[in-house]
RNA sequence: CGGGGAGUAGCUCAGACUGGUAGAGCAUCGCGUUUGGGACGCGAGGGUCGCAGGUUCAAAUCCUGUCUCCCCGACCA
């Protein structure tokens, strides 16, 4: 992508509206803009940013043998007075009123929706299990929306839920999520650690909010060193086989949010050098609920017996969107955003130093054509800006890798890597420089 | 939902107390000088001062109402 064709409306000052590094970020990069309170359009950087996180969450949850489908974003009032959630939500919940006087809602979850779905054609445990997934918008009309979309009224978001015979299967599926959870937020460069949690108006009583550590982050978390330092990726797992010990290796560590934080059993359990106390934000939240809503909502299949039970049942959530936010919260520097390759928008930054002289753009344009060919997604800023505004700005949409061709570096027939995280820099030919960006 | 703050040019803000017909920096456009970390000079364009009433000869400014946004708290992916 040529940056003078590109959208990319960033901005020099600070809106005064944004308070948190990530949401001034968001804005500056030209990322997101505000509609109203909560509600955000995603300009073309950011939503790169999002479908490539999404497209991270859909791979791991395929690979955990989740289907992945869609639901609408409106649903019937009448599926959620049967789980008996339509009054107990609340305000939270955006209500409609179609033109035949029906009564609508936006969706905050889908609990009650796809329980009607499994419902409606699965009669039987030979059926089961199944775990079934979307990624959809969602609307939840908080009383007081902030942090840009850290907390959106509208939010982008994967759930996942599964349907089992017995609380066995459950289990089981719950400790699959787990693991999944686990390998996803380590993929997009996360250190995410699970933590015992309320349930909320979800309900149920197994369930655990996946919590990254950032500076700014909401809530204060406390937990062992030791879970931190786990290099998740490396433990091969096997998700159909037995998941429990992997998850019983997490979970008697000691890991909680302020809320939920015992300091005498912190400081018993957990040597004092290995003893963390930071900044957290929950990303992710999983639930097992048994049979609160296949009860309510008559979601039985037969057993082996032949007797109708209620299916087990289980929710899983990633936001997506605020994963955008969280990201940035966890990367980035005086400069802007720095971000982890898996999710940057593109992977290398290409600056032509001084568009109009023959030689630059040549070797520019040389260099945007190899590293294309190479399968890398770039951005070439072929404005006719000052070399300092290239550098800022490239600095501040935080691109892993810049390339700097300039009429300096080619009298001696170099281009300079920048590495945007560790803000080192080589003088490479432009040979050597593709063959370094590619490996 | 309780408490606080703010709406003036695309962005950041001044002007309001003390009413007299709107300003700066950045951005944009033109010309020139510059050119490896957000340049400089000259010139130009751009604002129903959130909206609606009211007071007044006169309202960005005073009064009333209303909408929106932000912050702190309780709630949440």
């Amino acid at each position: 992508m040529r940056l003078s064709q590109f959208f990319l409306p960033t901005l020099k000052e600070v809106p005064s509206e944004a308070q948190i590094v990530s949401h001034q970020l968001m804005l500056r990069a030209g990322m997101i803009r505000q509609s109203s309170a909560g509600i955000y359009s995603w300009l073309p950087l950011g939503y790169r940013v999002l479908r490539k996180i999404e497209q991270i969450v859909r791979e791991e949850q395929d690979a955990a043998g989740c289907q992945e489908l869609l639901m609408p974003t409106i649903q019937p009032a009448d599926i959620w007075r049967e789980s008996g959630r339509y009054d107990d939500y609340g305000k939270e919940m955006l209500r409609i009123t179609d033109r035949h006087g029906r009564e609508m809602l936006y969706g905050p979850t889908n609990e009650e929706l796809i329980t009607e779905i499994v419902k409606a054609s699965v009669r039987s445990y030979r059926d089961l299990p199944k775990l079934l997934y979307h990624v959809q918008w969602k609307f939840r009309d908080e009383v007081r929306p902030r942090f840009g979309v850290m907390r959106g009224r509208e939010f982008l978001m994967k759930d996942s839920y599964s349907f089992d015979l017995d609380r066995e299967g459950a289990r089981r599926a719950y400790n699959k999520m787990f693991v999944t959870y686990l390998r996803t937020y380590a993929r997009m460069g996360l250190k995410a650690i699970p933590m015992q949690a309320d349930t909320g108006p979800i309900g149920g009583d197994l369930s655990h909010e996946f919590i990254i550590l950032a500076q700014t982050g909401e809530s204060e978390v406390f937990c062992d060193r030791e879970l931190i330092e786990r290099d998740v990726l490396s433990e091969a797992v096997d998700l159909d086989g037995d998941l429990q010990p992997v998850v019983d290796t997490w979970t008697s560590r000691y890991a909680a949010t302020d809320e939920m934080h015992e300091p005498t059993r912190f400081e018993a359990e957990v040597p004092e050098d290995r003893r963390v106390s930071a900044r957290g934000i929950e990303v992710g939240h999983i639930f097992y609920f048994g049979t609160k809503y296949s009860e309510a909502m008559g979601a039985t299949v037969a057993n082996q017996e032949g007797l109708q039970v209620p299916m087990e049942m289980g929710s899983y959530g990633i936001g997506v969107s605020r994963l955008v936010g969280a990201i940035i919260e966890a990367c980035h520097d005086e400069a802007g955003i720095v971000w982890p390759r898996s999710v940057a928008p593109f992977d290398v930054g290409l600056i032509n130093l001084k568009v109009g002289d023959l030689a630059c753009d040549k070797a520019a344009s040389d260099m945007y054509q190899s590293l294309r060919l190479a399968g890398l997604d770039v951005l070439y800023d072929d404005a006719d800006e000052r070399a300092g505004v290239k550098f800022a700005n490239m600095d501040l949409i935080g691109l892993p890798f810049q390339v700097v061709v300039g009429p300096r570096g080619l009298k001696t027939g170099v281009v300079e890597i920048k590495n945007r995280a560790t803000g080192k820099r080589y003088e490479l030919s432009p040979e050597s420089a593709l063959a370094h960006l590619t490996v």
